[in-house]
DNA sequence: TTATATTTTTAGGTAAAACTAACTATTTAT
DNA sequence: ATAAATAGTTAGTTTTACCTAAAAATATAA
């Protein structure tokens, strides 16, 4: 089995790899954990051994086949945690993170996939994140960013980016959620801010804001 | 906050510890947790410094008030996700030990509380172990388990543990249930099972039944 | 293309939590 | 009451996972 601090690392490589092909940088990994470049120098060896990571000194490192489906395990877990304590625990869905990120740990294939079938096996997390299945597999879903629509664009919330819980308490205050409507009034040129309608209530949203909300047309 | 580790030597010194006012000794706790005498000296240094033990070179350890607060608090998530196991996710109440081992240590107020009221606030365990509430108050008359009962004790039986119809036709074969009285014969030392008398009849009982059926006295 | 800046790694240190082996205190039995 | 047995502690290691500071490699800019 792996600790906890090896299925961090695993999880953050996932997250930071996406679509690319190149290796994750170290110091991306550092920042991403909280953590300084040596230990993540450190650690990054120690998967490489485990043959969880193809590692290349100063090219950074790349997750194999058994890394990858490490990492899928512990998203799906984390994922479904977040499920159940937005839909059964009356949990908001801006104060799951740090307890899934406990939760994703625990080990017990049964409680896993239980879980999931008590939950009726969910697709998509609170976040609107897709859940990987016990194989691994992520139901594919075209999401468009905010920041990609044009002016007069209509859309619906499908999930957003940025986890962190300063950006999802933002949102709660601007009345943002997982399938509320929104409507491009105006696009600012200069800092590509934008004006969207929300309910009746035109809101002003940030690039920054705009690039980590996910929508359906 | 504590650490897994520390907690777990909390819970071990609140169960050994009993009614009992004497210290726990280092050996007993080492058995429990199946680790070194050696280590639990320095474990036991560790939570005295913390003010968590009243400890006592050679004289075993006492929880604190404060340490007693915390076992109760471990103790508690403990048995409600035992209850949650068992009662929402199918598991067999011999199956969860482990498990709960793993997620007693999750740390969320806000989670125990709403995985409490979720289950409905259960006074007791699938095991039949009482339950502490938030403020660390167990349930008046805690059941007793029949396995617990010393030669020569009476009891009448309250309960079964174990729902499999397998074992309640055991009970059915043996003449035993709800309001039965049962007076214990004997106690085999090795395999602690049990002859008890049941309406003029001697009946012999594996500590795997007598584990499952609740009396009171 | 060489100098500078940035990134990454190495080296050395710390703390928790376990271990073994050796020593010390306490208990028990003759 | 003293020796033997049992129990408990100390000392010295190990592993994991973090850290800082210094060195080395890579990237960038004049």
């Amino acid at each position: 089995m792996f600790s906890q601090s090896e299925e961090n690392y695993l999880k953050a490589i996932f997250h930071l790899q996406g679509e690319t092909d190149d290796g994750v940088s170290t110091s991306s990994i550092s920042t991403h954990l909280n953590t300084k470049a040596a230990s993540v120098t450190e650690a990054v060896k120690r998967l490489a051994e485990k043959k969880l990571v193809d590692y290349q000194k100063y090219y950074g490192v790349q997750l194999t086949e058994t890394g990858k489906e490490h990492a899928l395990a512990v998203v799906r877990k984390h994922r479904l945690w977040e499920s159940f304590l937005v839909d059964r625990l009356n949990f908001n869905w801006d104060e799951v993170h740090e307890v899934a990120e406990q939760l994703e740990h625990i080990k017990s294939i049964k409680l896993v996939e239980e879980l999931d079938k008590f939950l009726g096996r969910p697709a998509y997390d609170p976040h609107g994140d897709p859940i990987p299945d016990a194989k691994g597999n992520m139901p594919e879903i075209p999401r468009k960013k905010l920041s990609q629509l044009q002016k007069g664009d209509r859309g619906t919330c499908k999930g957003f980016n940025d986890a962190s819980s300063s950006f999802l308490k933002y949102l709660a205050k601007q009345q943002i959620g997982l399938g509320t409507a929104v409507e491009v009034v105006n696009i600012e040129k200069f800092d590509e801010s934008m004006t969207v309608r929300i309910a009746d209530e035109e809101v002003q949203l940030s690039k920054t804001a705009t690039d980590n909300i996910y929508v359906d047309p």
